[in-house]
RNA sequence: GGCUCUGUAGUUCAAUGGAUAGAAUAGCGGUUUCCUAAACCGUAGAUCCGGGUUCGAUUCCCGGCGGAGCUACCA
């Protein structure tokens, strides 16, 4: 980064040399110049040519020229139509890694306590059923953001909000409570979150029973509903818990903390977690008295039934409720009370909602309510909106029981791991509780690396099969790039190499390129003729590509190497680096990056 | 109907308004069994359509067409 930076300070003093005109690092395009052609770095004419008042070629020869003759970063320059091509010396890039190398933490800015402050919400599941791929591809963008967030210098509260009440709850409460014989996680030895589950799919299937029933004796499907007494019971149990009634509420907790023990074995595996819980059982009521509030002060109106809501029309929107006509809340009063409650425990800068987009109305409409009830941050909420996830055979959809589930789903992808290392033979000789650790990172890794590689904003299809692959744009490719590194650092330990602090000089290889062998042979013959020391990195060109694209600190290295290809000419990185910089890198997004495997 | 997002090789994904639109997989043709490797080299293959802004558009704007989601007194 510096020396992009460097280049383009001095790229405007030749312009205000050259053409006595003042210009802003933003009017700068600065560029990687294309691997077809020679150079690192690009500068793109075309907008200086109202200042230099001459042809495209022009104005690249003459600031081409006036850079190698004043600064002393840059080698050599070639130009080609409008594009000013400009080559870096060695010096200035193995001052850039010398620097790096001081820096184990390069990259990364440690945060102040006056850094801005993000509160970021993610996962927010429902109590009533297990977690899901959907919520995977949240909890991974969830947790990677906020990892993002603190490597760059900012303080983060990771928050998840809890539907712990309603309707739904109560479903699974009574199911368990008719038909369940007192069973428990661990009488049952289910996680918790899938024997609540499975008793709200009980409920359902119970219900339909009932409502085909009554159907049967001739009503209607409105009247069979109108009748149901299962239902009736569940709303029963609803209004005895918000009346606070002892029995119920006991029953409630008890479900919930095994619920919460489910979840939380769930979150563990995936690698995230929270600062700060909240649940909607503590944060409705304070929603409720915002709009009451809101009503009193005339923001909100009330209907002839007794429901409240608020006219958005001059938003441009509908008219939206906030209390139901027996004066309970909705899901938006929730959200007020909760935002509230929020920015009341913390100061926070920006609100960050990691939300699926299939709620981009609810946020819209979120944020405008906050503004009318004269909260200062309603404008200011971020919706990180995400596309849905989908599978090969299609979309998932719960009606039709084709919900992947997201512990099945990380069981399979390590179980798959597992199996796919056996048959390359990777495993051999490695001791059974390591191999079980290998085949739970590169699992994961090929989860959460497939998942994150895509825009959030696309919905996408996650293919487990490929994700998995040893080649291809995967994660167990990256991991095992790391492992290929850390190999050959070890046997160059073996074998008596010593690995100096600060080498002289570190051979960084670009698969593809070159036979492998020979290659190193010549470089320890050239450099050791030399006097002198070194490493060796292998990096592969699906790392590079990653590493540019994900990894801030990977950004300023290119491939290094030039027409005369004596080995000499390969520029050095540290391979150390490398390594690290592959490992902070995953790091980021929650991959795990073995020694071995 | 309205609102939001989205449309790129067979497929899964890239591309701050810049050069000949990149990868990976799957094809096809060759060389290999060597490094922790079914590897390496080569080859073919795409911007939904029509306008506009610009020196220059996959990108920005408008209009179509297609896909997804929302438009609940569910969350």
């Amino acid at each position: 980064m510096q020396i992009e930076n460097h280049l383009q300070e001095i790229i405007i003093r030749a312009i205000r040399e050259l053409y006595h005109s003042d210009m802003d690092t933003s009017q700068i395009t600065l560029q990687k110049t294309k691997k077809e052609f020679k150079g690192h770095y690009t500068l793109v004419t075309f907008p200086l040519l109202k200042i230099s008042r001459k042809k495209p070629e022009e104005t690249a020869e003459e600031i081409g020229a006036w850079l190698a003759e004043n600064a002393g970063i840059v080698s050599g320059y070639n130009v080609i139509k409008g594009f000013l091509n400009l080559e870096i010396t060695s010096g200035a890039w193995i001052g850039l890694l010398e620097e790096i190398d001081t820096q184990p933490d390069y990259g990364f800015t440690p945060a102040t306590d006056d850094a801005p402050l993000y509160m970021v919400e993610y996962s927010s599941p429902n109590t009533n059923k297990p977690l899901h791929l959907g919520h995977v591809r949240n909890n991974l963008l969830g947790h990677s953001l906020c990892e993002v967030l603190v490597a760059n210098g900012n303080r983060v509260v990771k928050t998840n909000i809890v539907n712990d009440r309603g309707i739904h709850i109560c479903k699974s409460m009574l199911a368990w409570q008719k038909w369940g014989n007192g069973e428990t996680p661990e009488s049952s030895e289910k996680k918790g979150d899938h024997l609540i589950g499975d008793y709200y799919v009980l409920f359902d299937k119970k219900y339909k029973e009932e409502l085909a029933a009554l159907q049967g004796k001739g009503l209607s499907k409105e009247e069979a509903e109108e009748q149901s007494r299962l239902m009736a019971e569940a709303r029963e149990m609803l209004r005895k818990w918000e009346a606070g009634d002892k029995e119920t509420v006991a029953l409630w907790k008890r479900m919930n903390e095994w619920v919460y023990a489910g979840f939380d074995e769930t979150y563990h595996r995936m690698g995230v977690s929270f600062d700060k819980i909240y649940y909607e059982s503590q944060t409705y009521l304070a929603g409720k008295e915002e709009v009451l509030r809101g009503l009193d002060e005339g923001l909100f109106y009330r209907k002839e039934d007794g429901s409240v809501w608020a006219d958005l029309t001059p938003y441009g929107l509908d008219h939206k409720l906030l209390l139901r006509a027996d004066g309970t809340s909705v899901y938006m009063t929730q959200d007020i009370g909760t935002a509230k409650l929020r920015f009341d425990d913390y100061p926070i800068n920006t609100m960050i909602y990691v939300v699926g987009n299939e709620q981009n109305y609810h946020f819209q409409v979120l944020s405008i309510l906050l503004d009318m009830l004269g909260f200062g941050f309603g404008k200011g909420l971020v919706h990180f909106s995400y596309g849905m996830v989908e599978l090969p055979e299609g979309k998932m959809k719960s009606r039709e029981g084709t919900v992947v589930d997201a512990d099945d789903l990380m069981t399979e992808m390590v179980e798959t791991a597992r199996e796919t290392s056996r048959e390359l033979g990777k495993l051999e000789g490695i001791p059974t509780d390591e191999a079980d650790k290998i085949a739970e990172m590169v699992g994961m890794g090929a989860l959460k690396y497939f998942i994150l590689k895509v825009d959030p904003k696309k919905n996408m299809t996650f293919n487990p099969k490929e994700s998995i692959d040893f080649n291809g744009n995967t994660g167990p490719f990256i991991q095992y790039t790391h492992a290929r590194i850390q190999s050959v650092l070890r046997k160059a330990a073996e074998q008596g190499i010593a690995i100096p602090e600060k080498p002289d000089y570190t051979l960084l290889l670009a698969e593809k390129e070159e036979g492998l062998v020979q290659l190193l042979a010549e470089f320890d013959a050239v450099v050791k003729q030399a006097g002198a020391e070194y490493n060796v990195s292998l990096i592969g060109n699906y790392v590079y590509d990653l590493a540019k694209e994900f990894n801030q600190f990977y950004h300023d290295f290119p491939i290094l190497r030039e027409e005369n290809t004596s080995l000499r000419d390969f520029r050095l990185l540290l391979s150390k680096n490398i390594a690290l910089t592959i490992k902070k890198g995953m790091g980021l997004f929650g991959i795990e990056v073995p020694e071995r495997m």
